[in-house]
DNA sequence: CCCCAGGCACAGC
DNA sequence: GCTGTGCATGGG
């Protein structure tokens, strides 16, 4: 095992929606695995916070968790906005992932209008025996109504038959600016703006990304009164421009646990948990 | 029975 | 351009 030379909060950065939530399966605490290639690939939290991964992915996992985005200084760009700091100060060392293109596109073709548990075991149901989604031309032929992808089914069909003909040249988005990228992935059945900000934030890596789902359009009005789509995307370029991701992914999670805080059932008499991390 | 979920496509203004 | 509605499916 290696250690990367960053500080990455394992948990929260693996569980807060991002691809790596319906990929990768936790085994105890603070442990991951999935497999690449058919190889198993293990990540855990060690020391410092400092995460630790199988050798022979260390390529790989600097560029899972973003090595060169300096958190520090995006967090203190970010910081000086308060319903944001408010968020930042609630998850030190969450970090935006970069995972694989398809793997995103599948992932939030799958989400929409879906719970993030479901999204999870319907993405799965399409992971190959290697460790990975399924290629284009396999999915193209799969019967996904029958594995409950409901009226998703046609959009990621179409989509894979597209992409397997060579019709869409999904790798080619990444050599686009942002604003055609994203216009370019919203001509695929199935991909409205939200979705396509979610494959450019986290398959492409286009931090200026800003996906509006529901949970970040209540916290765009409740923090700062903005309901209308447009307004909030003008604000986020403006405000938080190149890094509108990680703003946008720390909102999302902190009303994300915010409602599962409200949610939870009174706890007590709580004995002190042996493996509070 | 209801409502909701990391929305989208389509129709009607 | 904006607003409303139906949509498969499962969970609360």
């Amino acid at each position: 095992m290696r250690a990367l030379g960053f500080p990455v909060d394992l948990p929260t950065t693996m569980e807060s929606g991002q691809p790596p939530h319906f990929l990768w399966t936790r085994t105890r605490d603070a442990f991951f695995e999935r497999k690449m290639h058919g190889i198993p690939w293990r990540l855990a939290q060690g020391e410092a916070r400092a995460v630790r991964t199988d050798a022979r992915f260390l390529t790989q996992a600097n560029r899972l968790f973003r090595a060169k985005d300096n958190l520090a200084e995006i967090r203190f760009e970010l910081s000086a906005d308060g319903p944001l700091r408010a968020a930042l100060s609630s998850f030190p060392h969450l970090r935006l992932t970069q995972s694989d293109p398809w793997e995103a596109l599948v992932c939030y073709l799958t989400s929409s209008n879906n719970h993030i548990p479901r999204i999870r075991s319907l993405v799965r149901s399409l992971v190959g025996p290697g460790g990975e989604v399924l290629p284009p031309e396999e999915i193209s032929e799969t019967d996904l109504r029958k594995k409950g992808f409901g009226y998703r089914s046609e959009y990621l069909r179409k989509a894979s038959a597209l992409i397997a003909r060579g019709e869409f040249d999904l790798p080619g988005v990444a050599s686009l600016p942002y604003e055609t990228a994203r216009t370019e992935l919203q001509t695929l059945p199935g991909v409205g703006p939200k979705v396509a900000d979610c494959i450019l934030l986290y398959g492409f890596g286009f931090l200026e990304s800003f996906p509006q789902d529901v949970w970040v359009k209540r916290a765009m009005k409740e923090h700062y009164r903005l309901s209308n789509e447009k307004k909030v995307a003008e604000y986020a370029g403006r405000k938080w421009g190149e890094f509108a991701g990680y703003a946008q992914h720390y909102l999302f999670w902190q009303a994300r646990t915010d409602a599962a805080a409200d949610s939870l059932p009174p706890r007590f008499p709580s004995r002190p948990r042996r493996n509070a991390l």
